[in-house]
DNA sequence: CATATATATTCCACTTATGGAATATGAAAG
DNA sequence: CTTTCATATTCCATAAGTGGAATATATATG
């Protein structure tokens, strides 16, 4: 996918190390995609197979050497390029979207305990990037921008997942279930309502 | 991830063969999780494998023969334990926020022709999920009230992300760019205002 | 003095996903 | 009469992502 774009964009703004990239990927990149290291130099090192990025690696005393990618000529145009192919949707795969499909095939209760976990995770991640986001505010650089319009879809995704799952938490409430129609008590055991 | 349990999901409604969760897919399912049909034959053979599902060929004239994918007892079960893991929040990976990062080193003007036809393919899955939303209305059963809420889901985040880029093309626009402080005004060929 | 932390990278095994090509045939559309 | 569509499945090559283990050393913390 694009995890290799992902560390070209990080190199556009200058040469770094492995290890530099994962520091950023910490900061900010990762709000929104998490890389192990472990891909992340290896990624670097398919930039570099495909000439999008020179090596050099610095003597260091004490510490490893570092190994210092720097985005090509070549590694520009495969940017610009990239930014001017149509941009796909990401698909919403989400455990919860699947589960609920066919509630009466999972642990309901599990659900509950999950969405409450998810509601708090949802809702600590909102405080995050609206931290990030009024740190950004002052600044006025085009890239300032981006980031800022970036991290806003973060917080819209933060607040209307945390909002569905109370949402959802109330909806699926043991109480409001019990009244619904044609809902057959939930037996631990074996099943055997199976339509055909 | 869980295109497995996603079609095990969907045998667990009833046995299926590859073809008939491939259609349950372009249907419902895919909504949120595109699939080709060979990652679901593929899948089938996996659950057979596990034994989560067996498999029984049905003998057709003219058509190819179906072969037939049942859930197990065992199947059912990895399904409840399945719901009963905690669901890490997806990531938000989309190639707008890489690129919002760093708009100095991509094609602005593509950007934005992206961000055009998003919007419209946003507003797109917006009315199509809003009109299968109000298919459902009536029903009041347990998966029905679970398929309700996963297509909320769906139409929070289309309308969500279409909200976010009309106000993306707003700020992206030429004019108030060239208003920003700082900003070199595009070339359209290569670009030298690397930082070093 | 032992332990943890920050710096810095490499390698490997594995899982998951993507998507094209091939095969087979009856029925409907033009 | 040829093409396309719907039914139905298999195989394969490749891309992409996950995550653990190993290595090396200076400095800071307890």
């Amino acid at each position: 996918m694009s995890l290799k774009y992902t560390i070209l964009i990080a190199l556009s703004e200058g040469p770094k190390s492995g290890y530099d990239v994962a520091k950023l990927f910490d900061k900010t990149i990762g709000f929104f995609w998490r890389a192990r290291h472990s891909q992340i130099y290896r990624e670097l090192g398919k930039l570099k197979e495909k000439q999008w990025a020179t090596s050099k690696e610095i003597e260091q005393s004490g510490k490893p050497n570092r190994v210092v990618f720097t985005i090509t000529e070549e590694g520009r145009e495969a940017l610009l390029n990239w930014s001017r192919e149509p941009c796909e949707p990401q698909e919403l795969k989400d455990d919860f979207l699947i589960q609920l499909y066919r509630l009466e095939s999972i642990d309901i209760e599990a659900l509950r305990t999950n969405l409450m976990l998810r509601l708090e995770s949802h809702r600590d991640r909102h405080a995050q990037y609206t931290g990030k986001y009024k740190l950004l505010n002052g600044e006025n650089s085009l890239s300032d921008l981006g980031q800022k319009l970036a991290l806003e879809v973060g917080i819209r995704w933060e607040s209307e997942w945390a909002d569905w799952c109370s949402k959802a938490l109330e909806q699926l409430h043991p109480d409001a279930i019990s009244k619904m129609t044609n809902v057959v008590p939930l037996k631990t055991g074996r099943k055997e309502n199976v339509k055909r």
